[in-house]
RNA sequence: CGGGGAGUGGCGCAGUCUGGUAGCGCACCCGGCUGGGGGCCGGGCGGUCGCAGGUUCAAAUCCUGUCUCCCCGACCA
């Protein structure tokens, strides 16, 4: 049992004038976290217990598919990140020690988990086996923000499966989405898993692992059957009217060199425009990326697509191919590439003249999808739409990305040596905690999913004597029962602690005064929805009537 | 990195434009009243005004530099 007297939970009644989450506002309010930098945090007593929950059952998760904790190291050789062509990433924090030997901060730990497979593995008979560890990590983050949601320094459970081939590391990975679907479940989230981007890293397929909030960084393309992350989503666009026809031929359109200005002009929907995205790629130069004038283009898919870095073409480059800013169109000599969602008709284009745009039919050119999608577009004949979701889990096909550079091979039944095929998997516990504030706090405080709760129950002693001395008696008894408790046995006014426990949200209430000196039963406040049990249980003998009121509670 | 904002007691703020030796609410300490939703009365403690230079008889206030934090964007294995 913790003494509320005697604990240090800093509660305060008003939010921190730069907070702007909820989660935020709540975790500083309710005692849970402290900042000490620019998203570097300290936590709290109370914090810790629900980030120490979180934890451990993303720790019994992996224990039950068969992964095995170890600890690696947060500082690190520099060596295994050059080998590995990380070194130059900007979110690493790279140091020297005295002796001017370069050292970084780790911020995930393929290089290192992947020196160990290979300096440990020689056989196929040493595969597979997966390892994690729940440690710190470390990343310059350009602009940490919102509380815990995104820090520079954080506590991270990375997971790697090492296996013999593919279809391995295929069963390694279904293995850990089923873990992390009992994970989030447990811990009381609403989440899903969507198509996530897969980057640079191979295409072999990734998953992020979701959970809606208004906080949420990424924005979610929902609809029945189908999510996606909006980076990669891909959906049916919303048809456009067709271009009237008194629009015909050249178009004298000055001062039009915008979307918005030209559709205005002319009087017309958007989408019966076609933007004009010049981009310029190491193999290919420059080349004309059309999408619909009501669509944007989107960078990682337009990259995945081209299967190259890319970047927006420099002005001499367009004048050198007698492209006109503003007044962009498909020109000889140029390379097109039009999205996918362009449907065949007439469209307005740039003439690539000044002050001048021209009607045309949809020209050849190679057909890819590169916008994002928008609300209203559909997956299988259902509209999306498109919410904002927290990351709070990410699982990653990695192939040979790393066993490769880090030489990390075993010898198969042949006795020909192959490189370890691995995944790797993360979880932020903290950003766990941060959503269920999310998703459940109301306009009292915090409403603690119950796998989180720092308490299970808060039991609030009003009056300094005989109350007081009823609610510790009855503390011990919820305890003995098998739930933690807190005993609010500070010498304040009702308000305040009421205002205090609401705050800090654990599950269940149970309140101690006169009332229920007199009537023999403590009150009992279920937090969520502050719905009072009826009845309230026995003060004296109530430990399994907590225990199966607590056990109802979501 | 671009744009915007802010650093004054533990928290939230005023004071800065117009220079004159720092104030309010909450919290905290003491005493009293009160006692089921942040109550009341009285008395207190607590601040090199982010830091460093400069101007001035005098700087929280003006000037220069610098650090830090927040928000939007870019970025984000």
């Amino acid at each position: 049992m913790h003494r509320q007297s005697q604990l240090f939970l800093p509660t305060e009644r008003q939010p921190p004038a730069d907070a702007e989450a909820v989660s935020h506002k709540l975790m500083v309010r309710a005692g849970l976290i402290r900042q000490i930098g620019s998203g570097i945090w300290s936590w709290l007593p109370a914090g810790w217990r629900v980030h120490q929950k979180a934890a451990q059952i993303v720790r019994e998760e992996m224990d039950r598919i068969g992964a095995q904790e170890v600890m690696m190291p947060v500082l690190v050789p520099a060596e295994l990140w050059k080998r590995t062509g990380r070194y130059e990433s900007e979110e690493l924090f790279k140091l020297k020690d005295r002796k001017g030997a370069d050292l970084v901060l780790s911020m995930t730990n393929e290089e290192t988990v992947t020196t160990h497979a290979a300096q440990i593995v020689r056989s196929y008979r040493d595969l597979p086996f997966s390892l994690y560890h729940i440690q710190v990590k470390e990343r310059d983050e350009p602009r940490p923000r919102a509380g815990v949601l995104r820090t520079r320094e954080f506590i991270m459970k990375d997971s790697y499966s090492f296996d013999r081939d593919q279809a391995g590391m295929e069963a390694s990975y279904e293995a850990h989405a089923r873990a992390y679907d009992r994970i989030f479940d447990r811990c009381g989230l609403e989440w899903y898993a969507v198509e996530s981007d897969v980057g640079m890293m191979g295409g072999v397929g990734a998953h992020e692992y979701m959970a809606p909030c208004a906080a949420g960084e990424n924005e979610v393309a929902l609809a029945p059957g189908y999510a996606a992350n909006v980076e990669v989503a891909s959906a049916e666009p919303q048809p456009v009217p067709p271009l009237p026809d008194r629009i015909q031929g050249e178009l004298h359109t000055p001062g039009a060199s915008t979307i918005e200005a030209l559709a205005e002009a002319l009087d017309v929907h958007p989408g019966c425009l076609l933007k004009a995205f010049p981009v310029v790629t190491e193999s290919r130069g420059l080349i004309l990326v059309m999408v619909r004038g009501d669509h944007r283009v989107n960078d990682v898919k337009l990259q995945n697509a081209l299967r190259e870095r890319f970047r927006p073409a420099h002005d001499d480059e367009l004048a050198e191919h007698g492209l006109v800013g503003g007044y962009m169109g498909p020109k000889d000599g140029v390379e097109l590439i039009l999205d996918a969602a362009i449907a065949p008709g007439r469209y307005v284009v740039g003439a690539n003249r000044p002050d001048h745009h021209v009607v045309i039919d949809v020209p050849e050119g190679e057909r890819l999808d590169v916008r994002t999608v928008v609300e209203g577009d559909t997956v299988n004949g259902h509209p999306i739409r498109i919410e904002p979701a927290i990351e709070v889990g990410n699982i990653f096909k990695l192939g040979t990305r790393y066993s490769e550079p880090l030489n990390a091979t075993y010898l198969d039944e042949n006795g020909q040596e192959r490189h370890i095929w691995m995944g790797c998997y993360g979880i932020g516990p903290a950003r766990i905690v941060a959503a269920a504030i999310e998703q459940y706090a109301d306009e009292h405080g915090i409403t603690w999913p119950r796998a989180l709760a720092p308490w299970d129950v808060h039991v609030v002693a009003l009056g300094k004597e005989a109350e007081l001395k009823a609610a510790e008696a009855l503390a011990e008894e919820v305890e003995a029962a098998g739930l933690a408790v807190l005993l609010d046995d500070r010498p304040l006014r009702p308000g305040e602690k009421f205002a205090d426990a609401e705050l800090l949200g654990c599950p269940l209430r149970l309140t101690v005064g006169r009332r229920a000196l007199e009537s023999g039963r403590a009150e009992a406040q279920i937090r969520r929805g502050r719905v009072d049990h009826e009845g309230g249980v026995p003060l004296r003998g109530g430990g399994s009537a907590v225990r199966e009121l607590w056990e109802s509670l979501p």
